[in-house]
DNA sequence: CTCGGCAGAATTTTT
DNA sequence: TTCTGCCGAG
């Protein structure tokens, strides 16, 4: 039991890395495995060229297992039970939202772990989420005691591709040591191609063609895979060979993108039988989290390793599936029965989450959807709960006022914010709201927003590092060999492309190699004899120091930080303070490349960014799959915006299903309040657009519904409107609007002018300025609306800040991190 | 080479 | 409306 204090002592951060696994590895191998009863002897010998395939599951330790039912076990109803239980042959657990999927797939693990029918580095288990994956690494450790880290194939897809791509690297012909490409750099990468051929970049853009590649590689094929018609696509039919160029350029920069962690692995276990039967042989069992979402790739590379034993568990559900967009097949999950015959299916319907009301209005909705399983989720939870509330509203201003009204009231009852969200379909939606939440002092927190690792300063400091760490990373090189500017314009820049390509050497030698010889201006010529003996200096000190001082070393002395102090500009603080946070997590790493590894395939970064910890929810739809919420917030049902007019214009019926889908995934994330709103106008592209009430409206089945008027909504429809709707929104649902006192209010108000001029647009601007000032003297306590000069005061921006002047509603507030800033007081709460 | 101005495009985005 | 990327002037 040393071993478990050890093992909770560590920094989880630290486990979450694929490369701490080598490290646990190592840990257990030298371990005494004898106090521990999960210590997997196999896992060790790992990284040894030749390991022997696991002891057959009766050669391992004598089974000394727990009564007829264990712990584990215990609260799973007959279904998960038997989810859990059937270990042998394939199984498919169609598992609607909220059955509890995540315990049944850890329970199922734990039970396999505890009955030794394998050890842990004989379970294969891929999820698509780091989130999910740490999830899944600490509820096994909750279960079966703190040996998580004894998983070492517990990741995602790509991650778990990396790991088998890095250790077969040759075959792919690169390095072990290369480069994974983000988005970013692969578009950048895609460009240079497409420029070299000469192609209009204009007329073919890289984002297209990066789109097609990563189509193409979803769906598991090679340049010469690709069909015909698809190649014809792009630059009259140059698409498949753009494609076998950048594939070219990956292997000479030693790079792979995310599409080739997956599409590499498959190719060597096609080509290699031994090495193909080493995993088959090794991966006893295995198991596949959000089936539904996996592409074509990515179920050859599962088939492939499912090879011959087809211990093979997935879990999914196909009503939940939104991501065919980005290469998901809904078809995987509906053909697994066909794919491995005699498939256990097992259907988990027993919802513990939502209403008998959320589900009825969910069940009823998706019920129009054709393509499906199809499931029906109940649940026994004593009363109905609150019917489902629909409100149509003027424009997303009112929608916004409304749901952060809808949500001081539930927060003065007691709800946490926390226990709220804010779904939306397109992250401009979003702005609405941010802004009200900022006028009110609400707290919220948007997830899934800009990442960390994205932002321009953490990508230049990686770029730096990585540079350091591999001299061939051409792309990271290029992004900093001007940044701070040094003076290395266009020119320089082409000269080094050239030499490179003439001596065939990576941009960075060239930059060395042109620093020695005279071809260059002088000047451009010091720079960069500069720069690379500071690289070189980098280099030979990396070994010596810890990486994070050797990150700030690298910082300081390439200028990278004068730069950002030198910078006036108000997020400048803000950047600096951002570095200063990527050094802070390298320090959970054990080496440079560790971290680097970790950046390349984990996108996020723990925040830990002070401010309250209840806060309200804002997010897209899509981010919101497996959150739950008490209350959920579903405004923007709208025909274009949900479901999104392109997704109906591009995949028609499909296209409708999924954006279905989606609203049915908004739903069911709720425990016990649902509040759908839509707006008459919408601003899109500073244009205003008049809309119609999503057709989803009108699939909620009508006992799940309640209709209520919002104040702002004026239902003056000219000829249109919700009675022509041809979705078939019941006309009397509104009748109640055309003669509620609200709405005789407002047309007196607004006489008879339409809705579809701008005409509204001064005036309800003015009027909602006016409603959000009332607002704030209502909510702040002292019911006073300015600030003392010397108060703290609390931004949701720029974050703690003392106020320097009062000028009437404006404040000058001199802020920690964000410098000096000019304030509407509404804007900021009392620190 | 650098900065400023203007045109053109703007869903969803697990990795 | 707002951001990005490109082009022309200093």
């Amino acid at each position: 039991m040393r071993f478990l204090a050890r093992a909770t002592a560590c920094d989880k951060r630290k486990l979450s890395s694929d490369t701490a696994h080598h490290q646990a590895a190592t840990f257990l191998g030298i371990m005494d495995t004898s106090s521990n009863p999960y210590a997997d002897p196999l896992d060790a010998a790992f990284d040894a060229p030749s390991a022997e395939p696991g002891p057959a599951p009766d050669s391992g330790p004598a089974p000394a297992r727990p009564g007829p039912d264990p712990a584990y076990l215990r609260g799973l109803n007959a279904e998960q039970r038997e989810a859990v239980l059937a270990l042998d042959g394939p199984v498919l657990v169609l598992a609607g939202a909220g059955t509890g999927k995540t315990r049944v797939l850890t329970t199922r693990l734990a039970h396999i772990l505890a009955t030794r029918r394998a050890w842990p580095s004989q379970i294969l288990s891929v999820t698509f989420t780091n989130k999910a994956a740490r999830e899944m690494k600490e509820r096994i450790g909750a279960l079966i005691g703190g040996t998580v880290e004894g998983m070492p194939w517990l990741g995602t897809f790509h991650s778990i591709g990396a790991r088998i791509l890095r250790r077969h690297a040759e075959l792919a012909g690169l390095k072990p040591n290369f480069t994974i490409l983000d988005q970013d750099d692969q578009l950048r990468l895609i460009k240079q191609v497409i420029e070299a051929e000469n192609i209009d970049e204009k007329r073919w853009p890289a984002r297209t063609l990066a789109a097609m590649i990563d189509g193409w590689k979803n769906r598991g094929l090679a340049p010469a895979d690709v069909p015909d018609g698809d190649a014809q696509a792009f630059a009259f039919g140059k698409g498949r060979n753009l494609y076998a160029l950048y594939q070219k350029r990956l292997k000479s920069l030693n790079a792979a993108d995310f599409g080739d962690l997956l599409l590499e692995p498959i190719a060597i276990l096609r080509g290699n039988r031994e090495i193909l039967d080493d995993y088959q042989h090794r991966f006893r069992y295995m198991l596949v989290d959000e089936y539904q979402d996996t592409n074509v790739a990515q179920y050859l590379w599962l088939r492939l390793l499912a090879g011959a034993n087809k211990n093979i568990c997935v879990v999914g559900d196909d009503d939940q599936s939104i991501y065919a967009w980005r290469g998901a097949e809904v078809e995987n999950i509906l053909r697994f029965e066909r794919d491995f015959p005699g498939a256990k299916v097992i259907k988990l319907e027993r919802n513990y989450r939502s209403t008998a009301t959320i589900l009825g209005a969910a069940s009823g909705l998706i019920a129009a959807n054709r393509a499906r399983h199809g499931k029906t989720l109940w649940t026994d939870t004593g009363s109905d709960g609150d019917k489902v509330r629909v409100q149509g509203v003027w424009d997303a201003e009112e929608e916004a006022r409304n749901v952060a009204s809808e949500a001081e009231n539930l927060h003065r009852k007691g709800q946490p914010l926390a226990q709220m969200a804010v779904l939306v379909r397109a992250s401009f939606q979003m702005r609405e709201f941010e802004e009200r939440f900022l006028a009110l002092a609400i707290p919220y927190r948007v997830i899934g927003g800009p990442r960390f690792y994205e932002r321009a300063e953490i990508r230049d400091a990686l770029a730096y590092l990585r540079v350091i760490a591999q001299g061939d990373d051409d792309l990271a090189f290029e992004r900093i060999v001007n940044k701070p500017k040094r003076g290395l314009g266009d020119a320089t820049i082409q000269a080094l492309h050239n030499h490179a390509r003439a001596a065939n050497v990576p941009l960075f030698a060239a930059a060395a190699e042109l620093g020695e010889t005279d071809e260059l201006a002088p000047k451009a010529r010091a720079t960069l004899a500069a720069l690379t003996r500071s690289f070189d200096r980098w280099r030979q000190q990396a070994p010596h120091l810890p990486h994070t001082e050797l990150a700030e070393m690298v910082l300081d002395e390439s200028g990278y930080t004068d730069m950002l102090k030198a910078d006036k500009s108000p997020e400048s603080a803000g950047r600096l303070e951002n570095l200063k946070e990527l050094v802070r997590s390298m320090e959970n790493f054990e080496s440079l490349t560790a971290f680097l590894e970790h950046v390349s395939l984990v996108m996020e970064i723990e925040q830990n960014d002070g401010g309250p910890t209840d806060r309200l929810n804002l997010m897209t739809l899509h981010a919101a799959k497996g959150l739950e919420f008490e209350t959920v917030f579903l405004p923007g049902w709208e025909e274009g915006l949900f479901p999104s007019q392109r997704t109906l214009d591009e995949k028609g019926t499909a296209g409708l299903e999924e954006e279905r889908r989606l609203a049915y995934v908004g739903i069911t994330r709720a425990k016990s309040r649902v509040f759908v709103s839509f707006a008459a106008n919408r601003r899109v592209h500073g244009q205003w657009q008049s809309a119609l009430p999503s057709r989803f409206i009108g699939e909620l089945p009508e006992a799940h519904v309640d209709n209520v008027a919002g104040e702002g909504f004026y239902g003056n429809y000219g000829g249109g409107g919700f009675r022509d709707n041809q979705s078939g929104y019941g006309t009397q649902a509104f009748d109640s609007t055309y003669s509620s006192p609200g709405w005789r209010r407002a047309q007196a108000q607004r006489g008879s002018s339409s809705p579809f001029t701008n005409a509204h647009e001064g005036a309800r601007g003015r009027s909602a300025t006016i409603d959000a000032k009332a607002r704030v003297v209502t909510t702040a306590d002292s019911g006073a609306s300015a600030y003392a000069v010397g108060a703290r005061v609390f931004h949701q921006k720029f974050g703690y800040g003392r106020v320097v002047a009062v000028e009437g509603n404006k404040l000058l507030v001199d802020f920690d991190k964000a410098g000096s800033k000019r304030v509407m007081d509404a804007f900021v709460g009392k620190a």
